[in-house]
DNA sequence: ACAAAAGTGTTTCCAGTACACCCATGA
DNA sequence: TCATGGGTGTACTGGAAACACTTTTGT
């Protein structure tokens, strides 16, 4: 049958996450340094190869432990890259994903068995990427900006309690506008996904803020 | 390196496209039933296992092509399906697609080299697919309700020129609503994505209706 | 003239937008 | 008391929804 085709021979599938947060206005990923070749010292997005044994789920969530050590995130699908030349080992067709977490909160470990070191990198800066992550990286970011406008995503970006404020500027950075402070205010509440908490932030020297919170999940807001 | 990894063996891709119509005001999904195992003498939805020698869009459009002969469809990415045990002979992660077709040009065939018939068949009767078939119909189905609210794809559906009734009809049969008749010509023209013809069609006995057609391609209309 | 189905216009309502004012705090 | 930034209210506008009337055709 087709197993003994070589057409068919020598694929795998590559599982990467693009992992977001927002980190004093700024938007960031996290990338991790290769140890082994290909692209050996390179930085790439999290990920790797799909073992033969586990679903694709399963192995999104592994690839993400291994490399980071991170093993809470939400991932949503978001693209699959499927260029013949865009692995040099083997055939590899990526299957990419992206997840949001607040960076206080995000563990993640500096160093693993198939990694030298991992950092959040403003995403306007990354350069030179393993593979075609850069692309990746590209269309995820494409996908996170419509995410965050059809979804609570970013609950996971303030497990706690945030102030409007704060919200408002991590919408502004991830979607690179500005935008009223009144009616953000009033939309975000209409939606109904947060709830005052009663309590408030004190900052320098201004009137404390409202702090809010995220109540249940409540993923993909449908249109209709 | 990973080639000689027994994890990474004996993967592979599938490509699936869901092609759907709207006949008479059902939606029907291209089948073809199955010459060879696995599932042999199984309707199955069109594709196949993508070559480690060509892009993923080439081997999507060469699946389409050679089990139905239809060779000028847009497809667009809808899922991936990753259950290790979706495939009884290896492990093969699918990645499927929806595209729409105009029954009336749609000259597929009934019979290929690997496949034995091919037809439309309405997807509320549509049961016993090979594979995970069903799984991934039901979630291009799905895909297709969004995609039509969002962008031009049912332009494919109709080449040529339309009225307002049949293209409200078939929003209707994919939505599985009923639309309010002066609004959904009002929604419709204000869009420009039609233009008037200046003709008419003549029914029954009953008052002609204008014919439009659809301007050029703009797929995925953007609600920002 | 009548039924059937097509075309057109009007009113209402709500969500999004733009904008002005008040309030609490630390310096 | 002042500057800073946070909280609240209101008027305007445009698109969606609800709805009634007219037009054309074959019988």
């Amino acid at each position: 049958m087709e197993v003994n085709n070589p057409l068919y021979k020598n694929q795998g599938i590559h599982v990467i996450s693009s992992i977001f947060t927002v980190d004093h206005g700024v938007v960031k990923v996290l990338l991790i340094k290769r140890k082994n070749n290909p692209f050996k010292d390179k930085w790439a997005l999290v990920g790797g190869a799909l073992y033969n044994n586990e679903d694709i789920d399963s192995g999104l969530k592994r690839e993400v432990r291994e490399k980071t050590g991170i093993d809470n995130i939400d991932l949503s699908l978001v693209n699959v890259h499927g260029r013949v030349d865009r692995s040099p080992v083997m055939r590899m067709v990526a299957v990419s994903y992206l997840g949001v977490i607040d960076i206080n909160k995000a563990n993640f470990v500096r160093e693993t068995l198939k990694t030298s070191d991992a950092a959040f990198v403003d995403v306007k800066k990354v350069t030179d990427l393993a593979y075609d992550h850069e692309e990746i990286l590209a269309s995820s970011l494409d996908a996170l900006k419509k995410k965050i406008v059809n979804s609570n995503i970013l609950a996971s970006l303030f497990p706690n309690c945030f102030t409007m404020p704060e919200l408002q500027k991590t919408y502004e950075a991830i979607l690179e506008v500005t935008l009223d402070r009144r009616n953000f205010r009033r939309k975000l509440l209409s939606l109904d996904l947060v709830e005052d908490t009663g309590e408030f932030a004190n900052f320098d020297g201004k009137k404390p803020a409202k702090l809010y919170r995220f109540k249940d999940k409540i993923d993909n807001i449908d249109v209709f």
